[in-house]
RNA sequence: UGGGCUAUCGCCAAGCGGUAAGGCACAGGACUUUGACUCCUGCAUUCGUUGGUUCGAAUCCAACUAGCCCAGCCA
């Protein structure tokens, strides 16, 4: 067994380096959302990445909580985080931070700032502030504020925590360098006044640090010592320092970015996903179309899977997007060992043996999947009269078609041979029945080899069948056009994207099957039952994914 | 007409001065109780462009080009 070589990440040679140049002596890395959303496939890079860091190194890794803008978060967001890092595997043992534990040390780095002529209180709207930082070519100007003395600075610093002012009227700002090419640099707002209920401090402070003042205060009190986040923090990272030297925090903790995941042909803004909730075009935020990780999960993705995904797109700094057809590949080669090959029929047509004895019933044996032994087997009721896909017969076949047409004999999947040999149609020409003789000599397992069949089909005993409603998911964005229109910014949405069959039947042996149970349906692909609208009475399969197919029907 | 970052196959992505890994996708073929899986085979004389340094450059230098990010009291 030869280890795989895998080169590593550019992060990981920093890391290395790092250590090597003796900067750290061990490693400690977060995942730091905000709680004001749901957490998507992007995020899940972003948590594996830091989590599997801390892994390779046998360093920590932690979840905090960014929650420094009371204005846009809520408990909610909190649980469903918690529960979508959980469920990648992830696991913050009992380093479960939030930002707003830390708003005294906050306050205090801030008072420091202050005393040592730092940051200073300004007066000035936001309009003002607008035109005197600059603009991307110009330099800004010096506020008229910022050479207010220190026991001024402190006197009304202290005031604005005290309440004595309006959101908006004041704010503390640091003080760096107005001509500053880099924006971020040119006197940053570090604290704001915003009177509202923050929802783990309540009414304790009507004063919040800003991203940039509090982000890395947060790394340095935890001691982490890298902090990764996605590149449009790039330009911030020069203020991080300042921030981390002002505060004389030591050891330092380093930001290094990497580039965000990208999907193609899904929804990632959260902006349009909002939109896309509230006007009923999906379901809600676990709706089996969108990336989220409640979607994925509630489609049948399984965290192994995603995982898989994540280290097969790799870290990089270059702005990419990941073929969708990648995902897939991961959810099938996950699932391909590990779940039970069952046969489910979706577009049903009745097949009558008219040589098997009516009224007969015999159980067959079946592995539950031919690659696994592991998985068992099962019984399969077998009778006189079957269901079969409707694309597995045709009346007047083409060219290569090799399953039942009149004349010719396939196999029944882990059953016997059968030979068409007349069909029924309706008024309309449409098929209705299919009749067959079947030859008991080439039942499935006695080892018959006395001829071959090209084709195998699936089937189900009818009178056993259960039936079932199956939801088929396509891509939610059409694929010829891309994500967004870009005359008018709305979203290429894909008409098909989901597709209801209400009477599938499938295999009695689904029986026990629990919600969130996943299956490969033979031909048809991998489907999950719903956690949410399935009951023992009315079963609901999602497909997770489709299998690839060499074979395409004729267009009629 | 500021600053930062990026550019290697259709899509990701290794490569770190010694003569282009790997995966996805795709195309052939073998096998097959899933037209799946598996297994073979093929898939960049060339690294955004143009020059330069060097015995030797995707890797170093210069200039250019293209894309992304930044002017929230969001994160």
């Amino acid at each position: 067994m030869g280890e795989e070589v895998v080169s590593k990440n550019f992060i990981e040679q920093e890391i290395d380096k790092d250590l090597a140049e003796g900067v750290y002596q061990e490693v400690c890395t977060r995942f730091p959302p905000e709680p004001n959303g749901y957490l998507h496939i992007g995020h899940a890079k972003s948590i594996l990445l830091n989590y599997g860091l801390a892994q390779k190194y046998h360093g920590t890794f932690h979840l905090r909580f960014d929650d420094t803008n009371p204005t846009k978060e809520d408990m909610e967001f909190v649980e469903s985080i918690k529960e979508d890092v959980q469920w990648l595997g992830a696991d913050w043992k009992d380093h479960l931070y939030f930002a707003s534990d830390y708003f005294d040390i906050m306050y205090e780095c801030a008072v420091k700032l202050i005393k040592n002529g730092k940051a200073f209180v300004c007066d000035l709207s936001a309009e003002e502030m607008r035109e005197y930082r600059g603009t991307l070519t110009e330099p800004g100007k010096n506020s008229p504020y910022r050479d207010r003395s220190v026991e001024e600075n402190l006197r009304l610093f202290e005031e604005m925590k005290d309440g004595k002012y309006q959101d908006g009227e004041k704010v503390l700002r640091a003080k760096i360098d107005m001509a500053s090419p880099n924006i971020n640099m040119r006197d940053p707002v570090i604290y704001r006044v915003a009177h509202m209920t923050h929802h783990n401090t309540g009414d304790k402070w009507c004063i919040y640090p800003m991203y940039d003042f509090a982000h890395p205060i947060e790394d340095a009190v935890e001691k982490i010592t890298h902090s990764i986040c996605t590149l449009e923090f790039e330009d911030h990272r020069p203020l991080y320092d300042w921030v981390v030297r002002e505060c004389e925090f030591d050891p330092a903790p380093r930001q290094i970015e990497f580039s965000k995941l990208y999907l193609t042909n899904v929804v990632t803004g959260k902006r349009y996903i909002k939109k896309l909730v509230m006007d009923g075009i999906v379901d809600g935020w676990d709706d089996p179309r969108l990336v989220s990780i409640a979607a994925l999960r509630r489609r049948g993705f399984t965290p192994e899977s995603i995982k898989m995904f994540v280290e097969l797109c790799g870290v990089s700094k270059s702005q990419s997007s990941v073929d969708y057809a990648m995902l897939e590949y991961c959810i099938r080669e996950d699932l391909k060992l590990k779940r039970p090959r069952m046969m489910a029929v979706l577009d049903p047509i009745k097949l009558v043996i008219d040589n098997y004895p009516e009224g007969e019933m015999e159980y067959l044996d079946a592995d539950n999947n031919l690659e696994n032994p592991e998985l068992g087997t099962r019984k399969l009721p077998f009778g006189r009269e079957l269901y079969i896909e409707r694309e597995d017969f045709m009346i007047e076949p083409p060219k290569k078609y090799f399953r039942l047409f009149p004349g010719n004999e396939v196999r029944l999947m882990n059953a016997y041979f059968v030979r068409c040999e007349s069909y029924e149609t309706d008024e309309n020409g449409n098929v209705t029945v299919v009749h067959a003789t079947y030859d008991p000599e080439t039942k499935c397992g006695t080892g018959f080899t006395g001829r071959k069949v090209k084709g195998t089909i699936h089937w189900v005993e009818a009178s056993h069948a259960k039936q079932a409603e199956v939801r088929l998911y396509e891509n939610l964005v059409d694929e010829e056009k891309g994500v967004y229109n870009k005359e008018d910014g709305s979203l290429n949405l894909n008409p098909n994207s989901l597709e209801v069959r209400k009477n599938c039947y499938v295999e009695d042996s689904f029986a026990d099957a629990k919600a969130a149970d996943s299956f490969q349906f033979v031909r048809n692909g991998y489907f999950c039952i719903d956690s949410r609208d399935s009951s023992p009475e009315h079963l609901v399969f999602n497909r997770i994914v489709s299998l690839k197919s060499s074979f395409k029907l004729p267009k009629s």
